[in-house]
RNA sequence: GGGAGCGUGGCGCAGCUGGUUAGCGCACCAGGUUGUGGUCCUGGGGGUCGCGGGUUCGAGUCCCGUCGCUCCUCCCA
């Protein structure tokens, strides 16, 4: 037996059906907010992404050399590629650009509860504007998303990498070491930092200022306590227009540090608290990656989801609604009736209605008992009878309430009733 | 990279200290039922007990190894 390779999964019509409604619906709102869908390969030159997020990144993507000897990766996000597509061919697009995508990306972990070797995304890219009004409308765009999604309990926190980097930048003399602080910052590692600052002599009162700062987290009123003049303005805009925009519940936390070089400022992230250790699933911010792939400098903001991760979250918090995937299924009385039954399935799919018919040459009642554990709504008996007066008997498979209805107007009649609910 | 738990028909499981033809529930197929499912009855198909080795007269059961799954830690683009 051929197993499936480690960290993926097969979806069936059942899941998928789900999946493709959540899809659906944060596709609509990226609409509606101005995003046009990009759709980039699936594997690129493994250098676009040690580009943007460095070598070490490469034990973790899925590396091969192709048949001419170029170095390849499976994606392992999706940014870089529509960054790369950004420089290369739309670069002289109006701006702002707002463009979004959806696939699958992988990368070479131990998967774990909501971590997979293959997992999809969904994300949005604005390009080509720096300013508070930019940062709120994609924020306000990942939390439509979300909502869109169906999900109740989830939690924004938005930040600003600029505070941190500026107290670090001012204080601490070696950029080298200032680097390094940063770092250690991203990864909550303070005991590191501890000795860190003992074997370069830095302050106490500098190791405090940092461990506090990391720690800001509230409503808007701490944004008071900023001490970066420039990022407590901005966030104090950003947050006003989000609240224009309905987006309310936002978190301000300071500790959100992204070591990596190209944010510039905002950052944020979204977590759904009943998934438990994998529980962020939407993380993104502004920065500037074009000049990294050979472009002049463009500012962009932009988010990418977990919807595999979305997907746990709403089988955590709400019952999976019940899936029904026929709205008819036909069903011949007797053998001399089958040709009919085809020509009735016919005529109910051209109308956009999802029909089936036996194609088992099953007894009628093996049928009606077919229909039901298939998940179709209404049966449609083709018997002789019936068709003696050029009618069929739809049969509601909830109720067992049964009529009679012309051929001819089968497709209608079901509407009709399907329509009542 | 480190750790924990688990591998027996499609799914969920039982199988006690080793003992003869490997079971149960659900699901699937058929018949009872040549015009009525979501009741029932009967029958049927489907398993090299993850894989390899060892101990033994005999291994699903014990030992060693190995692979896989799940979760935690780690890491996070």
């Amino acid at each position: 037996m051929i197993q499936r390779p480690r960290g993926t999964r097969d979806f069936g019509p059942a899941e998928m059906s789900r999946r493709r409604k959540v899809e659906e619906a944060m596709r609509e709102i990226c609409h509606r907010f101005g995003f046009g869908e990009v759709v980039t390969p699936t594997f690129e030159q493994s250098e676009l992404f040690t580009l943007r997020s460095g070598q070490s990144i490469i034990d973790e993507m899925y590396v091969f050399k192709d048949k001419g000897d170029r170095e390849m990766a499976l994606r392992p996000e999706i940014t870089a590629s529509v960054i790369r597509f950004f420089v290369s061919e739309m670069s002289n697009q109006p701006k702002p650009l707002k463009l979004y995508y959806v696939g699958n990306c992988f990368r070479y972990e131990n998967p774990q509860s909501g971590r997979y070797r293959e997992f999809f995304q969904l994300g949005a890219e604005l390009i080509g504007s720096e300013n508070p009004e930019t940062d709120a409308e994609v924020i306000s765009l990942a939390v439509h998303c979300i909502r869109a999604s169906g999900l109740q309990d989830f939690h924004v926190r938005v930040g600003h990498i600029g505070v941190m980097k500026s107290l670090v930048l001012r204080e601490v003399q070696d950029p080298v070491v200032a680097g390094k602080v940063l770092r250690m910052v991203d990864k909550e590692d303070f005991d590191a930092m501890g000795d860190m600052f003992d074997a370069n002599s830095l302050s106490r009162n500098l190791f405090d200022r940092i461990t506090t700062l990391a720690d800001t987290r509230g409503g808007t009123e701490i944004l008071d306590s900023v001490d970066d003049a420039e990022a407590q303005q901005y966030l104090k805009e950003l947050f006003e227009i989000l609240k224009l925009q309905g987006v309310e519940d936002v978190e301000l936390d300071l500790g959100i540090v992204r070591g990596l070089d190209y944010y510039t400022g905002m950052v944020f992230e979204i977590d759904a608290p009943k998934l438990g250790a994998e529980k962020q699933i939407l993380g993104g911010g502004s920065y500037t990656l074009s000049e990294l792939f050979g472009g002049e400098a463009v500012f962009s903001t932009g988010f990418a989801i977990g919807i595999d991760r979305v997907m746990l979250a709403l089988e955590a918090e709400q019952e999976q609604p019940e899936y029904t995937p026929l709205d008819a299924y036909v069903v011949p009385t007797e053998d001399a009736m089958r040709k009919y039954a085809f020509a009735i399935t016919s005529k109910i799919r051209s109308k956009g209605l999802r029909a089936d018919v036996d194609l088992m040459r099953r007894s009628m009642s093996k049928n009606l008992k077919y229909a039901a554990s298939a998940g179709a709504r209404f049966a449609v008996i083709v018997g002789k009878e019936e068709m003696a007066k050029r009618s069929v008997t739809l049969r509601d498979m909830k109720s067992g309430e049964q009529t009679l209805v012309p051929a001819d107007f089968v497709a209608d009649e079901l509407e009709k009733l399907l329509s009542k609910g």
